[in-house]
DNA sequence: ATACGTGCAAAGCGTTTGCATTTCT
DNA sequence: AGAAATGCAAACGCTTTGCACGTAT
C-alpha cells in the first residue's frame, strides 16, 4: 500500500498559479508578486507550513517579504480558495496547499499532521448537510493517533 | 435525519469523572479540586471551548481557579486522555469532551466546529497505518464548508 | 514529610494593526 | 490618478513559566 502523497508536481504548479491569477482577476484585486512566491512556496513546500515557516522558506530562496506580508498574503490566498486552513490540535495557523480530496493522519502528541491517500475510506459523495443550512465543500478523514517519532519517545521512558 | 449531538448528559458525566478519578490514580497524579472542577466544567459546556471560555465558564460557577490553573488542567486532562485536543482551522486551541466516535461540521470562515454523528459516512473498523508506524486511535471525519451564519453574510455583501 | 499543584505576575510568541510609502490597475 | 498592498514597528492576545506558597498522598 501505497498512500502517503507526494509533493505538488511541476505541471500542477502551474496550472495552480494561471488559477490563482485567474481568481484575482475575477476578484478585482492586484496580483502582486508578494503573493504570487508566497503561493510559490507554499506549492513546494511539506503539508502544512505554518506563516512563519513560510517566512523562513522565502528567505532560503532570497525573497525578502516582511513577516506581515506573509501573513497577509496567506490569508488572502484563503479567502481566494486557493489554498485552505488546514485544521490542526495546536494553537498555529497551518495551510494545506493540497486541494485535491485527501486524509490526514493527526499526531495527538507532537500536533503534526501528513497527508494521505486512501480510496477505501472515502465516501463516493459528499453527505448532504443542507438540513443545518451548513453547505459542505470538502470531506477529509482524520486519522488521528501517534505516530512513529512520538511512540518511540515514549517507550523510552 | 437527527444527527448534531446533544450535550453530554448527567450519567455520562458521572461515570467520566469516575474515569479520571481512576485514571489518575493509575498515573499517580493528585486528584485536585481544580482538576476535577475543571473536568465538570468542560463536559458540561457545549462543543470545544478555548482555555479561556472554560476559565469564564468557571467564573460563572463561582469558581476561582486562576487562568493558569485553567491551562494546566486542561493540559493534564489531555495526558490522562480524559479529553483531546479539537482540530480547528484557527490559531486557539480547543478541547473536545467527546471520547465516542464522531464527526465535525467546521466552518471554513469562522471556524466553527459543531459536532454531528453519522452512521453512514464512519467506517466500520479503523483504516490499519502501520505501514507507517502510526498508531490509529480513533478516526473522525470533517464536513468542511461553510454554515449557516456565514452564508448569510455572505448573501448581504 | 515530600512531591506535586496552585496563584500571581511577568515573559514569550504568533498574529494583527496603524501609518507612511510603494505598487498595481 | 486612485485604490490597494507593502514594510516597519508597535500593539495585541493566547499561552507558558518562575517562584513562593498550599495541598494531596
Amino acid at each position: 500500500m501505497k498512500c502517503i502523497l507526494d509533493p505538488i508536481n511541476a505541471e500542477t504548479k502551474k496550472r495552480r498559479l494561471e488559477e490563482f491569477q485567474r481568481r484575482c482577476r475575477e476578484a478585482g484585486i492586484p496580483v502582486t508578486n508578494q503573493r504570487r512566491i508566497v503561493l510559490e512556496v507554499v506549492l513546494g513546500m511539506h503539508c502544512h507550513p505554518t506563516a512563519d515557516q513560510v517566512h523562513a522558506s522565502l528567505k532560503v530562496r532570497r525573497a525578502r517579504i516582511s513577516r506581515a506580508t506573509v501573513y497577509r498574503s496567506l490569508e488572502s490566498l484563503v479567502l481566494l480558495g486557493v489554498i485552505t486552513k488546514a485544521c490542526h490540535p495546536g494553537d498555529v495557523v497551518r495551510y494545506d496547499a493540497r486541494l485535491e480530496p485527501h486524509h490526514h493522519l493527526v499526531c495527538l502528541e507532537c500536533g503534526d499532521v501528513v497527508d494521505i491517500a486512501d480510496p477505501e475510506i472515502t465516501p463516493p459523495t459528499l453527505p448532504d448537510m443542507s438540513v443545518f443550512g451548513f453547505e459542505v465543500k470538502d470531506c477529509r478523514m482524520q486519522l488521528r493517533g501517534v505516530c512513529r517519532r512520538c511512540r518511540r519517545k515514549e517507550k523510552r521512558r
